[in-house]
DNA sequence: AAAGCATAAATTGTCGACAATATGCGCCTA
DNA sequence: TAGGCGCATATTGTCGACAATTTATGCTTT
């Protein structure tokens, strides 16, 4: 197997659990987007002092899942519209930037693998059809193979560890359980094969449109929403 | 004027203070690349507690000028030629992004200010020939101002926050003072010229260039010392 | 009755001490 | 003498309490 990026670490110490759960916790809605954070509240409940409390939501802050204004308090961010087009403005140009580099530095044992994983998720999705959680996390592992086949440091951390759990939030708490399944599995195919001819530049431009129909999708969804 | 961005906020509270300190003195050597953080020690050396301390090293692990492991303490980056291309292969797209987007997002008014700038920035420096902290400050408030200009937070937020610290640690400390001021001038024009036209894609190329030129010239330095 | 101010409550920021973990040293063994 | 084990030391992680700041409350004033 591949080497797990420190973001996937396992959580030694006890910031490291209570930042799992929280994080958890809001991406999946269980925490309000916009709600007010309450130190001594959440100390309570996870039954922990402050100390690794405030540790856990520095990490959180880093990784945009809330803000915090000295004095003040955190909060935690609210889904917008605007906030969607920032956001996958950058994805597209980071994660094309990474199937570039991609193309450039991922070993061929490495493409082996991504292609395993895919046919291996095509199958468990047919076994499984409708649950959208295969296809949510099978969706992640690929984007997360290609970028960490990049091989640069800055740029796995900025996708993996600050992007992605907010990324995540939009997914779900708007409910993408895909009917765009067995199309994104057909253009992550499209993407590993321009990778393995070492074709940087197609691999880009494949993973910006992959990502820019994930972005129209979600905003339909946020559309329908709103009216 | 225009309204600072938060990596700009004066600081309000001890963390914020000692945040700072630390990071201009790792930014200028002056707590050396690779050494070992003490938190007993920094807390001595600057009358505080551990608490506001390590607020302080999250967030420069934040801005990747230390790196923490867990139960094992922290130590300050070492700069490699490896390290500088991965974070200048960032900047160029990431930088060539923020122009695309100012171009399409500056108002009139906020380019104005950045003409006046440079104009500015120019005339002083004929004044203060070979003082390059001028040089040094006066380029990055130009990034700066076109980083804004792309109305991105997650952007403004990734290039500001989190990767200017350290594009400034390896200039500072392998004495970047600039041969390549004049020159950088120029390019500094044709770009804000290109946004001023709404050409962002010319603007986009502009700035990558800007980039590979600038980092192509500390590679030269870093081989300079390596030999 | 609405706006403004003073006070009270609650929350965040900071402190010093303790517990858990890692590092360094000396000793023992081969 | 080199390598490994065990203990002493030092550092990091966590705790509970206090200080500083903000937010909420109620009173006064116009």
């Amino acid at each position: 197997m591949y080497q797990a990026h420190p973001a996937l670490r396992q959580p030694v110490t006890a910031a490291d659990r209570v930042l799992q759960e929280i994080q958890r916790a809001i991406v999946d809605g269980d925490i309000a987007a916009g709600s007010k954070i309450s130190e001594p509240e959440l100390a309570r409940r996870f039954d922990l002092s402050r100390a690794p409390l405030r540790e856990a939501l520095a990490r959180l802050e880093r990784c945009h899942l809330i803000e915090r204004i000295p004095n003040a308090g955190a909060r935690v961010v609210t889904l917008s519209t605007a906030g969607l087009l920032a956001l996958y403005q950058l994805r597209e140009n980071l994660e094309g930037l990474a199937c570039k580099l991609a193309a450039e530095h991922m070993t061929d044992a490495e493409i082996t693998e991504v292609r395993q994983l895919l046919d291996q998720h095509l199958s468990s999705q047919r076994v499984r059809e409708g649950e959208s959680y295969y296809q949510e996390a099978g969706d992640l592992d690929f984007h997360y193979r290609v970028i960490l086949g990049s091989k640069n440091s800055y740029l796995i951390n900025i996708l993996c560890d600050e992007l992605y759990y907010l990324v995540r939030m939009y997914r779900v708490q708007l409910g993408m359980n895909g009917p765009r399944v067995s199309r994104a599995f057909d253009e992550h195919k499209a993407i590993i094969n321009a990778i393995a001819n070492r074709d940087g530049e197609l691999a880009d431009l494949l993973m910006r449109r992959h990502i820019a129909a994930s972005r129209r999708n979600i905003e339909l969804q946020l559309e329908q929403m709103g009216t």
